[in-house]
DNA sequence: ATTTAGCACTCGTTAGAAGAGAGTGCTAAC
DNA sequence: GTTAGCACTCTCTTCTAACGAGTGCTAAAT
């Protein structure tokens, strides 16, 4: 459908822009080496590239940006997979340099490293926890009235939540729910706690301990709170420096956007593994218009573990950021697997 | 010094300028129905003012703007102590509604209500973690090279760590040296920490433990990184939407400063106990020339927890702010006082 | 001795006009 | 099929003029 000719105009004015910024008209182009028509020839491609939808003007007269549906095209049929520079890979590889344990950690300087390489903003997922599988649970109380619950998974992951002790209970009690909970509950992944310490623990329970019933709602109702997954950010305002977002209304309402965890969190969480990339109104969000987003996921062995995403414009550097996701992620899930691989 | 017509006219000026952020002519003033005088007395008294310092012209023929030291002295002489309305009132008792029992969802709940209230950003440090004295110690291992230490402070801070296991180490190892650490150590604040398991700590633990030298490194060294304390944001866009900071530059710098939580922690965790006003160039801080931060304490008992603080542009609602802050800070007090007194 | 009216002057803002520059579409020639 | 040429369009910048809000100062009024 293309000519060879149409194809390699359409590329460099994609490159063009995406460094630029500026509309591309059809003499500086002619100008270029690496093509040799003349700039009438161009303006008749670019007519034709605009009229299949690829490419846009600002203005009756002025250079030609590509449109969505372009940039679409570009992604999916132009981009060369490309090595990582030596600079771009040597940071990455810094993420893994010193011996973090945490895995929170280690997604966070994965985020600061991303926002840092690429001037756009980085989001990244942890691990969804309610997948994780319980290992242990705790309980210390800490005065007469209250008492923290400690939830430790496989994965490695801490969740503590206050709960209120009902009057009348000794440590004894504490301590044999305590056991009664860690034997029968080690191992259920933490979305079925609430429901297994009702259907199944509760009975064994209500024979040991003193109190039961308000102790049980006390505790579990406590565990029905969805931990909040968490969310980390790199490069918030980097946005702030693309030249598409001189206008503060536009800056504002993105800004929100990405204030408002839960939306960023529900608008990531949902991409299927590998790498996917959503340009403009394909995210369907109105603060999202003249951005792209791309995800890429993370795993311990075969389970899907979190999500890492690039938000920028539109104009994005969709070559270099797709590379980069892609061995982040990779990197990501070898070490994590190592560290947390059940063995 | 002055006379009273120069600080009605002062009051006025300031006061209206913080609404209409414009800058105030003398024919606008001597039409409000509580000045009577001619615009040409008004004049000769801003001259007067402006000469003292109170007051500057954005340009030779502008009306009068507050300056920093015009903002200083309403702060300190002019301002009535006021109460909160109705609405204020009522959303700041919402925060305590529900029955909150974790230190930080209150906080940040705190955090959030205060900034949709003012639309300015809200800054809330959590408490001072490093005073808190030790609860309880727990080691969970995940699998044979790696284990957590979760430390419960008496005030329910709730702490993780990961590190490397020795090898060689068995269950009752673990074990012991759990018991020996919860023995020892409860009731030492966790800043203290690191030191005293050197200091009084380890001989013991030698003697009862196989592996005791690596394993002491790597767990005192989990100790020693300073616990990240927590600074609750809410509203960190709101900033945008005061016309100060149509400047694309400046809102730059400032949202770059806001990101970096270290030093906005440093910022506001220097401030003594009670209720602080900075402005402008008080902050000593480039990005902040055009804000002012108001900074107020909350503590559990004697004991100073936290600082909860207002960042926002100097033509601030002082009054409203102050008041705000002092009604929140203080329920916060008796909330946690109630909550985490040790008895 | 204050207060006020009057007036010349200053500065920022807005609107319009003019010209430059970059780029296009189309036609006709190569 | 490609290119040169040309008229045309649109943005951006610069300049000017006019307007409005506000000031400082002087002289008159209280």
């Amino acid at each position: 459908m293309l000519t060879d000719r149409q194809l390699l105009i359409f590329q460099v004015i994609v490159d063009d822009f995406i460094r630029s910024a500026q509309p591309i008209g059809s003499r500086s182009l002619s100008k270029k080496e690496d093509i040799s028509f003349s700039s009438a020839t161009i303006r008749n491609d670019m007519a034709d590239l605009e009229e299949l939808g690829f490419l846009e003007k600002t203005h009756t007269s002025s250079g030609r940006i590509p449109s969505e549906k372009g940039y679409r095209f570009y992604v999916d049929h132009l981009l060369a997979p490309q090595k990582l520079d030596q600079h771009d890979m040597h940071s990455v590889k810094s993420i893994f340099a010193e011996r973090l344990y945490e895995l929170e950690k280690i997604v966070q300087k994965s985020a600061k490293i991303l926002s840092d390489l690429t001037n756009y903003t980085s989001i990244v997922l942890g691990p969804a926890v309610r997948e994780n599988k319980l290992k242990k649970i705790q309980i210390v109380p800490l005065n007469k009235e209250t008492a923290i619950a400690i939830i430790v998974t496989d994965k490695g992951h801490v969740d503590n939540r206050m709960f209120h002790l009902p009057e009348g209970l000794d440590a004894s009690d504490i301590e044999k729910m305590v056991n009664i909970l860690n034997e029968r509950l080690t191992g259920v992944p933490l979305e079925d706690l609430n429901d297994k310490i009702y259907k199944e623990v509760a009975t064994l329970l209500r024979q040991h301990i003193r109190n039961y019933d308000s102790m049980l709602h006390a505790f579990a109702d406590t565990l029905k709170i969805p931990s909040n997954e968490k969310v980390f950010f790199g490069g918030r305002t980097n946005i702030l420096s693309q030249p598409e977002f001189h206008d503060i209304e536009k800056v504002k309402s993105l800004l929100n956007m990405i204030e408002h965890e839960k939306s960023m969190y529900d608008l990531i969480r949902k991409n299927p593994t590998g790498i996917h990339v959503k340009i403009g109104k394909e995210n369907n969000n109105s603060a999202m218009e003249n951005c792209s987003l791309i995800t890429a996921t993370y795993s311990v062995g075969e389970e899907q573990l979190g999500t890492i995403a690039i938000l920028g414009p539109t104009r994005m550097e969709y070559s270099r950021v797709i590379s980069l996701l892609q061995t982040i992620s990779q990197d990501l899930t070898s070490v994590l697997t190592k560290l947390y691989q059940n063995k």
